[in-house]
DNA sequence: ATAAATTCTATAAATATAGTAGAGTTTTAG
DNA sequence: CTAAAACTCTACTATATTTATAGAATTTAT
């Protein structure tokens, strides 16, 4: 399941690749677009800027805006941001692996060659939903 | 992500179907043989009952077994038993749905759509998956 | 009757999630 | 230079969930 943050980026980042190219958003005009808590918001939105889905200019008259393109964001990659792993557990994980601790040997790990098979198609299927994608004409 | 108990019981599962058929395993040769803190296992067992995967017999020399073949055993209904939905979000959910309570109109929820494919995806990878499939030969 | 096992209910401890509060910093405009 | 408006940062709180553990009750075989 995705995290309330991870859903909030989502929609947050729907509600910026629906403004014009120039516009630049308020972290107000966002949550009150997308109905997400702002203050809640601020936070989800410093960490797209860390992540590099967005920047933001300070200051009066400031806010955030893309900096990818909605064709390049995918939600593979907004999931791992907030959620981390995609893989079942860590020992299939690509990006988060950890050994598992209650197997004797990596190769014994009953569980991992099948939740390989499960990220790889859940990663593929994650990675053809994007931002744009996800907009409804 | 799998729940400790969802990856304890697909193990137990594990060694279940790896036992003669007519054997009856008991609660700490399981925890024992699959690494698994023998009180939790006690639940997980139950639950596993509840959901007819095994069954038990009661008194001394007592214990559980198998009522599933290994091959109609998928990944997937562990998964929903001991993890719930599939899905990403509720609202794009078949057996756990529930209506987002952020979005003004299910119509308008953006994120819907796009879960829902990654859910048919995901649903289809893990119904690959049984308890079968996972024993090394 | 006793031993060996499952079953049931309650509880504890640790962790993660969701959200809030408030002070600090930056920028613009007058 | 000052005030307003916005982002930035750190800390905190409240709640829920997860991961167990404890112990009494029940069932069955001998």
């Amino acid at each position: 399941m995705l995290s309330h943050k991870a859903k909030y980026a989502l929609k947050a980042l729907l509600y910026l690749a629906e403004q014009d190219e120039s516009h630049i958003s308020k972290t107000i005009e966002i949550a009150e677009g997308a109905n997400i808590p702002k203050k809640f918001l601020e936070q989800i939105l410093l960490d797209l800027k860390r992540g590099h889905f967005v920047s933001s200019k300070q200051g009066k008259f400031g806010g955030y805006y893309l900096i990818k393109s909605k064709n390049d964001i995918t939600l593979a990659e907004i999931h791992r941001l907030f959620d981390g792993a995609i893989a079942l557990l860590p020992c299939a994980s690509l990006n988060f692996y950890e050994r598992c601790t209650d197997c004797k040997t990596e190769e014994e790990c009953s569980l991992r060659h099948g939740l390989m098979i499960i990220r790889d198609e859940t990663l593929k299927a994650m990675q053809n939903i994007t931002i744009a994608s996800l907009i409804k004409k």
